[in-house]
DNA sequence: CTTTGTGAACTTGTTCACAGCT
DNA sequence: AGCTGTGAACAAGTTCACAAAG
């Protein structure tokens, strides 16, 4: 169905790398805890230390956003605050719901890192209606059914999705046609969404799994199965007293 | 102390793509369902669009891990689950300790694709002395004095840590001394730590300045409106794309 | 026929290294 | 002198398009 080529809405205007925008945030985070310290100037080499990147791809990154630095000095840490802050939208308002009040929702609406941020938590929806009403991070807790007044009265343009995997589907659904165009789905499930709604997954399983595919080769190197030849050797190591999940072994590989 | 600067793992041993790497927990999601519901065969096709992405680069991804499919046909669904789990490692168990029990730290204990794929808590710990005992998710919380020693005796080589920002380079340090060669960070704050300990970090309020961005921009260009009929085109699209080599993603952080 | 597997073209991202400003 | 900003070289990742296999 991959009809519409690579309809990227993208960034034609000014046109930042994808890269360089997820980086953005980073960089701010270590420029204000500069300037909490009152720090004026910082240097590429510095920042870049604080942000845990390389100096030069910091610079790059900078250049994308305009000429802000002074050569022989460094950057100005109040300035560079506020023209990131600019550029990543955050001088605005944003209202956001967060939907699924279980213990991950309760760690979300509890962030910090939210308020401080121009991020701001107009509702939380569950829908038990044991919660409802109930005080989560100083905010009652509504019932799905308020949705999509919810959503239109406080004009929230930004979702937040933690419910379990099963609801997911839905409550985006709902959250899209209420008229919220982005998502922030913690749920471990593929979303749909219309062409313009922007989706970013945060999900912890598939983080465990790239650890633990690293860490696997950590304990010694492997030829993978080479080509050519059939690797009958699939050696099954059974080695795991645990049963697996869906505990079940291989089926045979065809032909 | 004195940790070394925090540059790639660089184990770039010639093997398979990060890019892809980060796709076979996607993969490995789908098949499971697939199978579960006891599809035999599957196609790219078919198989791309449960896990989101495009056909060829499903294809190509299979490619690293050797010929599995079959042409005509497609890919055996339970051969191929066996295969991703064996090259993720997830055919074995891995014991995984929680650092920093509050509402996060509660949320990721209860979640169950930790269980379910592979991976135990072996163990959950807090700072808190008030905590100690107290069960979460039926296991219960052990006091920070005992990290070292949980550690070495469950043989747990991957951490999480889901304290507070200030305290998780402490806690961090500790896990490695202690052992521990693979951390997931949720505090927002970047760890150093010594070459050949892998990091990955999910942070939350860098998932919502991103998505603040793109919302910001969504302003100005607009959708040439439907014409009539309402848009049936739910094309699902995937564009979270940042896996950066020293695992720049996400981000979420406690209270 | 159908569908995989893959070289080759293309796009995106990173690093180098140095010209040019202060 | 010191440090930024950036073209050019390099590397990684994605998509195309088609030959080969069943």
């Amino acid at each position: 169905m991959a009809t519409g080529r690579t309809h990227r809405p993208a960034t034609r205007s000014r046109g930042i790398p994808e890269a360089t925008v997820a980086r953005l945030p980073l960089y701010l985070r270590a420029l204000t805890a500069l300037s909490e310290r009152s720090v004026p100037t910082v240097s590429s080499e510095e920042l870049a230390a604080a942000a845990g990147v390389n100096s030069a791809k910091l610079r790059k990154d900078f250049s994308y956003l305009g000429s802000y630095g002074t050569r022989g000095v460094g950057y100005d840490v109040e300035y560079l605050v506020y023209q990131i802050s600019r550029e990543l939208g955050l001088t605005q308002d944003w209202p956001v719901v967060i939907v699924g009040i279980g213990n991950l929702g309760a760690a979300l609406a509890n962030y910090g890192g939210f308020a401080s941020r121009g991020f701001r938590v107009a509702a939380l929806i569950d829908a038990d209606p044991g919660l409802t009403g109930k005080p989560v991070a100083g905010i009652p807790v509504q019932h799905t059914d308020e949705l999509e007044k919810i959503i239109k009265d406080n004009g929230v343009s930004i979702g937040v999705i933690a419910t379990p995997a099963g609801a997911a589907q839905q409550v985006c659904d709902r959250l899209v046609a209420a008229g919220v165009t982005s998502i922030l789905n913690f749920a471990p499930t593929v979303l749909s969404v219309p062409e313009g709604v922007d989706v970013r997954k945060v999900d912890l399983s598939i983080e465990l799994q790239i650890l633990a595919f690293h860490e696997q080769r950590k304990s010694g190197e492997e030829t993978p199965a080479g080509d050519g030849a059939v690797p009958a050797a699939v050696t099954p190591r059974d080695d795991s007293a645990d049963q697996g999940p869906d505990g079940d072994v291989p089926a045979v590989m065809p032909a």
